[in-house]
DNA sequence: CATGAATGAGCGTTCATTCAT
DNA sequence: TATGAATGAACGCTCATTCAT
């Protein structure tokens, strides 16, 4: 599953340049518009070079979902880690979250692309799964470590998993068609305080 | 804007068989594998007719975006008028419409086809605007008309027909990824109760 | 050969349309752009309409050629016609007649683009044979005339009338590419006096 | 705007072997059935070779029309430099043009084909522009040539280049519609003696 | 290690035309 | 008389991929 990087430093240079390519045109154009034509040439790279390094699209989207996975996972666990006072985490992460994600929009609409994709193509929907899974287990061992500061969950555990992944996927959704409106804004802080209602201190 | 069906009975009859057979094909395959040839096959029809009744691909996939957003429209203002006392609208109502929303899987996975690709396709976000439209048109007027009976939201607007968008949107995902799941049952008991919250009695 | 419009007043007016519509065409787009299609679309007129007067895209072709051949050459006769002293025909003639060509450039251009296509196209060659003879028959009637006159030609009417043609299409095509430049009215200027010298007074 | 053929000895003999249909597809069917897939069958290629060489039908006749003009220029000025005297180049001139010019009819006939779809399609436009370019410098170095030499044009040069580029678009017309007749013949040589007496000697 | 050559399948679209009624 | 329905063939072009070297 993980991608070895060709040895040489050419190479190595050129399958990155490849992957950002995809995924630059991934977030403009879609997922099937983003043919391996197109991303070489966003890459600059000859046409036969991208199925050199990658063997075929599958392979090479396969790299590219893990890609955009980690960064956006990376980006709210640094979200989290900067908090100081884990204990308000609930209450004032999500922004922090929020800022994180639209700070590069193409990631979004690239994260995003995929996600449409994977309803109707089997094998994307595993890949795509694997994001999935990155937020379901953040958000497990965020309830873990509540739980372990003596504060319950004023629901199940799993209920608030999926309502947690549907309002930012949703959230998400809204910013990618309409932008960042007040209300977008504003529905984001009563998300907020709702989720802090959830687990209440003490 | 409006789709206006062949004079003749066969002529109406095809065009239908056609909007029926992209539909099924963008449940399935999604949006740019649904390509004339193949919704052709899936109608019973030479691939030459589809280019015959709609011009284009395109104009094709406008009649089926208003097809789909009428009906899943439909879908839902029926399931509102089913309930006899509108006061219980907001705490009983979104049951209903999720029975309704997800009793025809295929509808829903076209039209999230369709919103996906909206996201990096000029022409049919513009299509697709009318569906959203559509549902912030009737969360205006049931907002509209719980005020009209003393009721008050507690919270803006705007934010909550974000919230509510963002909330089915984010669901329905869900719903395409994993199915019908007892925690997506249970998150979805959670968000129709905190609906309910938002506008109390009295 | 000759076109004999339908009875009906509606008929003829369709039937018309479609005629001038299809020297439109031909001057903007080209003999082979000129598609049944465009032409309808030109005319206003559902295209079955045109296959349903003309029988064939080549008859309606036929009409055209004559209909630009008759346009072409009734200019021609009506330049000749103004003059009031046919001794001065050829050297004042062909001022006027650059004048009534030039007046409609399309119907120039579309007739350059049925004469650029008889090259390649057998049946189209007949249809163009048509124009060409009626300019040859045209310079045999002046020089039978300037004949009568007592005037000789100083070279062969064959000849004559192969450079007057040549000439005439030579700078018709100068001018569609480059248009009504000084060096073109200089060029016709020498060609004029040239022809004035070939047929001396006495 | 150079063509650069492919690398390879195989890659070159194929694009030669493309070129080279393409001019003789374009001499018998036109431009316009000059397509993509007749060429091939021409070349003796799978019609997709063509666009591996070529990119686009355009680029192709981008580089079709530089190589008619480059053939057609080359025998021009093969002509001229065949000519002991350069004092008799106006008056024997001629002859020798067009006898190179008329060797290869399907040249000729490509590249009027060319000239008239140039009249409606403004990319061939340019394109052919480059041939006629040639004309003209070609034109203007015989003038200057002969002016350093102590012979004056009796007219203006400018409106000499446009009668002898409209003479031999004229008379290349005539000839390729009717053939090689005495009368084209007998009107070459008063073209050619009108063209002597333009530059007299001394 | 890297690249040119080659390919079959399919894309959306346009074409002139025939068959019904 | 006038129209809708239907069609097969071809168009230029893009696709992911394999075969050579």
């Amino acid at each position: 599953m993980a991608f070895s990087p060709p040895p040489t430093a050419k190479g190595a240079r050129q399958s990155e340049a490849i992957i950002d390519a995809a995924v630059r045109c991934l977030a403009t154009d879609g997922y099937s518009a983003s043919s391996i034509g197109r991303i070489a040439e966003q890459a600059g790279v000859h046409k036969r070079m991208v199925l050199y390094y990658f063997a075929s699209r599958e392979e090479l989207f396969d790299v590219v979902v893990q890609r955009i996975g980690d960064q956006l996972l990376g980006q709210l666990e640094a979200a989290l880690l900067g908090l100081e006072e884990p204990a308000d985490i609930v209450s004032v992460g999500f922004d922090q979250i929020w800022e994180r994600m639209t700070s590069d929009r193409a990631l979004l609409a690239a994260y995003f692309g995929l996600v449409a994709e994977s309803v109707t193509n089997r094998h994307l929907r595993k890949s795509v799964g694997y994001i999935n899974d990155g937020y379901r287990r953040l958000i497990h061992r965020l309830s873990a470590e509540l739980a372990s500061r003596g504060r319950r969950l004023t629901i199940d555990e799993q209920a608030l998993t999926v309502l947690i992944i549907a309002g930012i996927q949703g959230l998400t959704l809204e910013y990618l068609e309409r932008g960042d409106t007040p209300a977008l804004r504003s529905a984001i802080d009563v998300f907020q305080g709702w989720l802090g209602s959830v687990a209440p201190a003490r």
